[in-house]
DNA sequence: GAGGAAGTGGGGAAAAGTGGGGAGGGATGT
DNA sequence: ACATCCCTCCCCACTTTTCCCCACTTCCTC
């Protein structure tokens, strides 16, 4: 289960450092083998490789020649991409992806339960101030009972 | 199971550099014969040809005095070619691929399940662009559910 | 404050990407 | 039929990227 977000730096290489926190569970949930992929809300997903295979194979059943379902095929699966940590722990984010999701030096690793999500800092404080614009109107269909 | 994005250059001679990653997965899959085609979205597709010839078969099924079944059919097989990797691993796509998909010196290698396809830059940019402005009409029908 | 673990940066070897010369073979035209 | 041209493919050389390893700094723990 992951949870959390971290501010985190790309290096020059474009390798990012995964907090040691998270290792552990990154490498039992995947035996080492993940995958980083581009979301369509323009940032990335890390997910454990065992996570990432019913995924692949859903999108992949989509009909291709349909505009629609063409799209995602190419964003999900085109971008995807099987990485390994290195021996420091970190993660080499290719430059494809780097410049899809407009990485900077500083980027966010935010948990989302079976997955990762990373952000560019711009993209992550954009995120905040849409959910403080919503004000009232912050719970979408089927969470209208959410108390916190 | 091919999948990722990579930025390729087309050279002077018309050769594509396969990534080193796949080039072990295309050989296992093809013994190094492939079918390169255009697709109608104006890009590429590259098949290893074990995985192209049951669709040549089902488009060369279809009744060639319907207009929708022709076009198919010209566009698909008309335009296929068998080809090899030269002994550096690099694909020769023909001028008249070439000309169809509006490659310039800068392409993509878009992995997408069994084949790949491959896009002109400016082509591939416009795809990312559409996936944006589909926005919260994201998921075609059969993939609402989809969870990420 | 000392020791250890984690984050950060960079050097260097090896592999992969890139570009071009030139031989071989088939097509074209005289 | 022969010469010429063009296309293809193989090979070599150069550049860039990738990967592995080591060293330094910082932060937390004891």
């Amino acid at each position: 289960m992951f949870q959390g977000a971290a501010a985190l730096s790309i290096d020059a290489k474009g390798r990012l450092a995964i907090p040691a926190r998270h290792r552990g569970a990154l490498a039992a949930a995947a035996d080492g083998q993940m995958v980083l992929t581009a979301h369509p809300h323009r940032c990335l997903l890390l997910y454990p490789e065992p996570a990432w295979a019913p995924i692949r194979e859903k999108v992949l059943a989509a009909p291709s020649l349909q505009q629609q379902s063409a799209l995602i095929k190419r964003l999900l699966v085109g971008f995807a991409r099987e990485e390994t940590l290195d021996s420091a722990g970190r993660l080499m984010v290719a430059p494809e992806l780097r410049e899809f999701a407009g990485f900077d030096k500083q980027v966010w690793l935010v948990g989302q339960g079976d997955h990762f999500e990373i952000w560019s800092d711009a993209g992550w404080r954009k995120q905040q101030e849409a959910i403080f614009a919503l004000g009232d109107q912050l719970l979408p269909p089927g969470l209208e009972d959410l108390a916190l």
